[in-house]
DNA sequence: GATGAATGAGCGTTCATTCAT
DNA sequence: GATGAATGAACGCTCATTCAT
């Protein structure tokens, strides 16, 4: 690496790490207090500057949670994608799509409540948009999967699909209000034991 | 309109029903908006009259959230309250649980979403004490009644209870989110789809 | 009397009284609480009624003002006409206005208050201007009492008559903040502890 | 402007004197106006700002009387504090005290005004609870000194202690109402005239 | 004479945002 | 990169006042 190339980096890289660092503070705290209720001076604070100061790095408040939101959806869909490439068996695709959202909850909780609790508001502005057209092909993508399960025989033939698709959704992401990363269930842990209560009930089996 | 009608109506009951009248656009609009994204001369609008106005009816913003709130969790609980004398088998007070939260949310639609997604907040001051510990009763209900269940046979032996009681919890309530009295689904059609899936889970059974 | 003119009394006369009482109940809340601090639902409040009532009665909060400084500064004039017609003596006409003044603090305590504290701001509205020429009238009074005094030797002959004219007249006014009538002191007592000391001074005399 | 003096100058000091100086400004108007007939808006017109921006530097409006009052007082018994350990005959200590008085009231007259009309109401709140305790300190001063006057031969013998504490007290303040730094009459002129006539009284002495 | 419900203006305060330094 | 001071719009709320009943 050259002396040229390693400046290049420490300002062009050096900002984004720095932008992706006052991001994580500005979401902790969204998530923390809700978006509406949060000040940019709270953030400021948390991030030990000014309310002003923030406005050098973003335009916005609301960019600040477009960047967050953004983030978490690019990489929610690129692990999403990856696993619809390799799985086809739908209940091994849906195995992999929850213990993919519970390890997307691990790793951007705050994001994933900001989502949780805000897309339907922010979804109204242009800006926004994204967010409901990643909501369609959410439901897109376990409505296909669902159907395809019940004419494959691998879920049951009585299943009420769009309740089902609802009831597994909001399932998973609801969990991110709980979830600790770090506490005493890993992100594995939760998704199988939601895993086996979502495919098997919670009575017991016929074993 | 005869006399007699007019003054049993008049002064305690009529002021009652405005009340009522007044608390239902208001909640539906924080529960549209979000509590804090709301403000008071949105619900002023939406009730045809200017933002003071609402002041000759309610202390504050907040006393509207709070009767909104108390209203609900005073019915809900006396619901809970029936059922957990009658029904002791845990088998069946959970699906009576279950059908009673429906109804609730078929009935108190804001409400609920309301106390889903700002009880956090509101908790943390000390006139919505009563929230914080209404979830306290919450999960020791759950809590109570999965052991019990898990003990009796009723549910599977190896439940994970404090993560299924938060997954009952969070299924259960997050529904109002989507939840439209009076559209395709009732409120019982609901319930009794949901307690299959939670029961039997959504592979095929055995038998 | 009869009784057509009893009736006519219990009309007018009737309505003369009750204006009265809710006066005083005003404006001893004005003088509590000053004019601006305090709301015509508190002075309702205190009456017995709801605010809307108060204007079957009076214009406005400002008439209620109107009225209790007006009635007050008609009655101080006419104590203090009858005495500067009778007293020709400077000595003997400063004691009887000092009495009369500490009479009419014990008669309208809340009156004198609400004149002393709010007087110059009200006396900016044109409805108020007898307030201003009330003001004139006092300076022009006690000036001309003084300048007669001093000339014929009743007053210290190196008196600086504005500057005394105005430690006269807020050293009796402001009395009314702490006078309580029928307390340990009567008016009179006051009034003659005063003019000793403002007649002889608070060093021992000669004699 | 040198670099030097602008360092000296900046951050600490700079706000410093902005504070004093928006300060000065919202003392002129509470005490022109009334602290409850005064809005921020009127303080922040004359400030030439918007009213919002007053909060940059306050907390409150409330906290504006705070800083006004609580300055004054402290400068306020400073001087007084230094007067009683220098000065212990009694007619002496008065004169200085007097003097004092209105030198206060030449350097902070609209905080006194404020202090006089408003300090009754504001020290309800615990926030200014030491205007209170001030009124006590100066009660205990007044009195004490005039009983040791009185017993140590420099005041009549037959004064009323509790009475001419009180006339003592409102003749010095009340003064703030009509006085005007830098007008016909220095503080000092005012002070020796008004204690000649509180001394040896406004009728001519035997000498 | 009084009530109950509302109006409309304005208040103290908050807050996202701007910008010269 | 960050600060300090300000803007301007809006917010929750108050209050004198009105008026049909």
């Amino acid at each position: 690496m050259s002396p040229r190339r390693r400046d290049a980096d420490s300002t062009a890289a050096a900002r984004t790490r720095r932008r992706a660092e006052l991001l994580g503070i500005a979401a902790d705290i969204f998530a923390e207090r809700g978006y509406a209720a949060t000040t940019i001076r709270e953030v400021a604070d948390a991030a030990g500057m000014l309310a002003g100061s923030l406005y050098y790095h973003f335009d916005s408040k609301e960019s600040m949670a477009d960047e967050i939101l953004s983030t978490f959806l690019t990489e929610l869909w690129e692990s999403y994608d990856r696993i619809l490439q390799e799985k086809h068996d739908p209940r091994q695709a849906l195995e992999a799509l929850i213990a993919a959202s519970f390890t997307a909850i691990d790793r951007h909780r705050p994001a994933v409540v900001l989502y949780q609790n805000e897309s339907k508001h922010l979804g109204q502005s242009p800006r926004f948009a994204y967010l409901d057209a990643s909501h369609v092909r959410f439901r897109d993508m376990w409505v296909g999967l669902l159907e395809r399960g019940v004419r494959e025989g691998a879920f049951r033939s009585d299943l009420d699909v769009p309740l089902a698709y609802r009831f597994l959704r909001d399932t998973v992401w609801v969990a991110a209000n709980w979830y600790t990363p770090g506490g005493r269930l890993t992100a594995d842990t939760v998704a199988r034991t939601y895993l086996t209560m979502i495919l098997e009930g919670i009575q017991p089996g016929p074993s």
